[in-house]
DNA sequence: CACCGTCAAGTCGCA
DNA sequence: TGCGACTTGACGGTG
């Protein structure tokens, strides 16, 4: 099993991809953006390795308006060799990739224009994976689209366009259900139909369910039958509720009690898993540690090692509870430190706790720096104290502060995510 | 540096 | 027929 997240990490320093607007995007200021975004993957993917993470979505928006201006533009080529290096690392590694295309990629639409704009959407999608010189168990995950009062004339023109698609896309496309139109029943006829292997999306299925007397691992185990071979595991997507959000939205994190109930009712635990959440890699890792029991004393500790401070910020009660947890000589589990971290992480700072955590973080710092600064940073403190700034400024500084004193400890902290 | 409107994309519900 | 909502993270401009 892997498990892995979309697109873009949280509190890795220098991997955030760039875009442009469209009046900005001429051949030259698309090659920088491409030149920096690549940059951002190869960090991305060295991350991942460090950290055991296998999965990866890789952002459709690595080169911006990739199927429209930057068509012709041959990226491919112009960064050929870093391509290639970056695809390197991939396959080394044994890290499997993928990408999916957005909502407004729509195959089957009635309007022409729209199917063409779809069709180059997903050859651009096939372009970046071919570059990077991957096999077809790196897929690109599509939706069916819109059904146009329809349905059946909605289908039956998916599946005409469908085969417009060239062979290279073709090896390299899985479905998906959708929260609206095409429920998990929907997306495995039509897949039945080309031969198409079937990502089952759990929150998509508890949104629009096809059939409520069935559970998930129903579903799971139909779509398991759609993967081949040359597809590789089967993989699925899972994200959970936003309560706080309208229908659909994500969740901060992934709680892990709900994820693991989940896991603990899989039969095939072959199946990778793509993560659909805020914090990405840090639920990732999370998952990662709870199901994994090699090395996981280690991996704890180097995660506390990260949390340490956001969770001394809002709940101090937590922080020593973890603290006894790791120096019990009790078994102690990842599950048990996640419920811990996950319930801090809930609680909201005082005033009193955010000047603690940041005075934890000034400690590792305060040698290092010029009078000038120590004296701005004492200034910020007390303005906060006051109420005219707000905490993320003195985390800001602190974070450049670190960057500058080049404290990899304090560089890894989630305390500058949260 | 913080804040917030805008940008891209296509569909769908509602005047 | 047309418009606004929906979604997403970064841009781009303001204060």
């Amino acid at each position: 099993m892997s498990i892995g997240y979309a697109c873009q990490t949280v509190g890795v320093p220098n991997t955030d991809q760039k875009s442009c607007i469209m009046k900005n995007a001429s051949d030259d200021n698309l090659l920088i953006i491409i030149s920096h975004n690549l940059t951002c993957l190869e960090k991305i993917i060295n991350f991942n390795i460090e950290n055991s993470i296998m999965l990866f979505r890789i952002s459709s928006d690595i080169i911006p308006f990739g199927s429209s201006i930057a068509k012709n533009l041959p990226w491919w080529e112009i960064f050929a060799s870093e391509i290639q290096a970056i695809g390197i690392k991939i396959q080394s590694s044994g890290m499997r990739v993928s990408m999916h295309p957005g909502q407004y990629t729509v195959l089957n639409s009635p309007n022409e224009d729209v199917v063409d704009r779809a069709i180059d959407d997903l050859n651009y999608h096939t372009k970046v994976l071919d570059s990077l010189g991957v096999g077809s168990e790196h897929k690109i995950v599509l939706h069916i689209g819109g059904i146009y009062n329809d349905k059946i004339g909605a289908i039956n023109r998916f599946i005409a366009n469908y085969h417009r698609l060239n062979e290279n896309v073709i090896q390299r496309l899985v479905f998906e259900n959708d929260d609206k139109s095409y429920n998990i029943s929907d997306v495995l006829e039509i897949a039945a139909i080309l031969n198409v292997p079937v990502i089952f999306d759990n929150l998509h299925n508890k949104i629009k369910p096809s059939d409520l007397t069935k559970s998930e691992g129903y579903w799971i185990d139909k779509c398991s039958r759609t993967w081949k071979q040359k597809d590789g595991n089967q993989k699925m997507h899972y994200s959970q509720q936003n309560m706080l959000k309208r229908s659909g939205s994500h969740s901060i994190s992934i709680w892990i009690d709900e994820f693991m109930e989940l896991y603990q009712s899989l039969d095939n635990k072959a199946i990778d898993i793509m993560l659909e959440v805020k914090d990405k890699n840090l639920s990732a890792v999370k998952c990662i540690n709870c199901t994994t029991h090699n090395n996981s004393i280690k991996a704890l500790k180097l995660e506390w090692s990260k949390y340490k401070y956001a969770i001394l910020e809002r709940s101090p009660i937590n922080y020593a509870e973890i603290r006894k947890l790791f120096s019990s000589k009790d078994e102690y589990t990842a599950i048990n430190f996640y419920n811990l971290v996950e319930e801090a992480l809930r609680s909201h700072c005082t005033t009193e706790n955010s000047i603690n955590a940041a005075l934890h973080i000034w400690r590792y710092l305060k040698d290092t720096l010029l009078e000038k600064e120590k004296a701005s940073f004492l200034k910020h403190l007390d303005d906060y104290r006051q109420g005219k700034i707000p905490i993320r400024t003195i985390k800001n500084s602190l974070y450049k502060m670190a960057i500058k004193s080049q404290k990899s400890y304090l560089i890894n902290s989630y305390y500058f995510v949260f």
